[in-house]
DNA sequence: ACACCCATCCAAACCGCTTTGGATTTACGA
DNA sequence: TCGTAAATCCAAAGCGGTTTGGATGGGTGT
């Protein structure tokens, strides 16, 4: 019968490339799951003698099961080495037991190296809790789409949403989907409303800007990200508000903001360093970003800390040290990944306990003096 | 009833706070999903009044509907914003639908922002063929047990392997496991046996060094990563054939290897450039680290091109790039981003039709001179 | 000795989808 | 006109867990 039935289908092969190819694949993949090692709940309440319940109960660690029983089927289980197929225990359950990431290709260029720290610190949180970490990296205009898949196709039980910009339509659409979700950075505009975590950008800059000042440069110049990211706004407003503190003005032609790329370091250094009024000091965004300095800086022959300072923000990325006792670089530190431990610890205890509430954790950054500084020339 | 069970148990939360919580828990998560947006087959087949066979097979595409009835059915769904719920569908084909990355620690250390990128162009691929990426960022120590996780609880149909080591275990745990996998990079002494994907290393640093050599260096530096990293061993070999070829010596003080910092590139530079019989080339396995020599030779008043060579390996790393007409550096480069999305296609459109054929691809890295090569000093 | 209460354990329903094995209707050739 | 193949559609059986709503049997207090 089954003969005859395939034979039927056999001769739609024929007829149809794709329908074959689709069934082909099915019976490939199935056989993969079904060759895997492991018994199911099923046999192993056989070999126990006990009903599916009671194994199950035993191995969540119910209280209704006696410590005997319970024992046993411990014994069994790992004799077997079994564990319960995920894919059944979430549809049972009803929850994905996973966090979904979604990267926007255009995010992904910039925030490279320090999202995959983040990701990193997350994951980490993530697998002590039991969950998964899905990752979609999508073109741009597909974000929502991705969302959209996430919450109808219940891929996940909350995401993560990174590098907001200004005016960024992701929260209203999160909200819309019912997905629970927490920010890393904050939503200008929606800092009450959505819930988030972030480094005090403007409070690290602010300090930065002050020590400079405090040093006597008063020609600071500013290499930050793309100003649409809400993270470089704000670090660009510290870098004012400390001006303004002081009643010194910004000069407008020290501003640049771009992907924080090495050669956009160097060259924006090496302009600069070449006008009549150069800066006394560089106010960096970022560790490669001011590596492109440092090497426009030796390349004039000048000496970073004597003749020029730099500070920079590190995010502490493990392939760029700035460390030993006196780092090389001045910096307002904050480690990623640090973030991305706490980000998933908040979004895992509180938002996904208690998706009403909305949360806010700020992370101070470290202001560590290292050798890139020193007071302004002429003055010290 | 259902309040008095509950009060029942409610006498017993007090009893157990771990228990309490945990069934606080599923509640909550279980309340999340629920509400999300979106019917379910069965309303939907009601809403139409077909069998949810049908609709299922015409949102499938399968040949047993009729144009008309499909329509209909597309309409509705559409209308509904109906998506099978992933997890049920796991549960019923068979296939998770997903691909595993398991990354240990220490491998992450060093390799983070190549992996990155890696994982950007493999997500490409998985998103377009229907695939989930589920990544584990877990303890060296723990590497091991996550593979048997992703394998008892199918929670991946596949994985990727990420930087082999000479000895490495993984593939025999793979195979063991009957995991279908493909390795990033060769695992010494198993090329045949399993199924990978890899810049040609070996003839990429052979040529570096070729050209080095034409060019009348004869102290060249190799700044290479861990050597217990097959990848590192790869260079090495073509560094040294490339020597042995041209019956010249390497000189072991030359010759570095270690974690592709920046500092490691400066510190080492600095010192080398410092001893009696400097090097006059260097060649690099990473543009990070190649960053660092630029900065020790800068620092030393040198010029790069002119007083001191350098080669680098470049991994097109979108946050480093080493372009232009004459790109900075002269590099052997290829783009892991391209890499990742190749072995998504080798995983996804060989591997998992058919596990039992290994299959292997050269990507061979193209050598660009760029402005960090000249002849050695006293011979042009 | 009797009713009652726990402590244990179980059968069966359910999660939402896919797939099997027909059933029914339509179309067509002899 | 009738038999038969083709075109459609469906009821029901999984997939592998979790959870509900008892059933069972051994103390306990009176």
């Amino acid at each position: 019968m089954s003969v005859a039935q395939f034979l039927v289908k056999n001769e739609r092969f024929t007829l149809s490339f794709t329908f074959f190819s689709k069934i082909y694949w099915q019976q490939r993949l199935k056989a993969i799951w079904a060759g895997g090692p492991g018994v199911n709940l099923k046999e192993l309440a056989k070999a126990l003698e006990l009903s599916q319940t009671t194994v199950s109960r035993a191995l969540n660690g119910y209280p209704e099961v006696s410590a005997e029983t319970r024992d046993r089927v411990m014994k069994m289980a790992r004799k077997h080495g079994y564990a319960p197929n995920q894919q059944a225990r979430r549809l049972a359950t009803g929850r994905s037991m996973s966090i979904g990431h979604v990267i926007p290709r255009s995010l992904h260029e910039m925030m490279n190296p320090v999202f995959m720290e983040f990701i990193a610190g997350a994951g980490e949180t993530y697998s002590r809790h039991g969950y998964d970490m899905v990752i979609s990296v999508v073109e741009d205009d597909k974000v929502e789409d991705a969302y959209r898949e996430i919450a109808t196709r219940k891929k996940a039980d909350a995401v993560m949403v990174h590098g907001p910009r200004i005016g960024d339509t992701r929260p209203a659409l999160l909200q819309e989907l019912g997905l629970p979700f927490l920010v890393h950075g904050r939503v200008p505009g929606q800092e009450d409303s959505v819930s988030w975590i972030d480094v005090n950008n403007g409070r690290a800059f602010e300090r930065a800007t002050n020590l400079l000042l405090d040093m006597g440069h008063r020609r600071i110049a500013l290499l930050n990200g793309l100003e649409d990211m809400d993270f470089a706004a704000r670090r660009r407003a510290g870098f004012e508000k400390a001006h303004a503190d002081c009643g010194i003005q910004v000069i407008p032609d020290l501003l640049r903001a771009a992907d924080m790329t090495e050669p956009y370091g160097a060259d924006s250094a090496m302009e600069m360093l070449s006008s009549p009024t150069p800066p006394t000091a560089f106010l960096v965004s970022s560790m490669i970003t001011a590596i492109g300095v440092a090497r426009a800086v030796g390349s004039r022959g000048l000496k970073l800390g004597r003749d020029v300072s730099l500070i920079t923000h590190d995010d502490a990325l493990s392939f760029l040290p700035n460390s030993g006792e006196v780092p090389i670089f001045t910096c307002t530190r904050s480690s990623v990944r640090h973030a991305g431990k706490r980000a998933a610890e908040l979004l895992i205890e509180n938002i996904l306990l208690d998706p009403q509430t909305v949360i806010f954790e700020h992370l101070e950054a470290e202001l560590i003096v290292g050798q890139s500084t020193g007071p302004a020339p002429g003055r010290a």
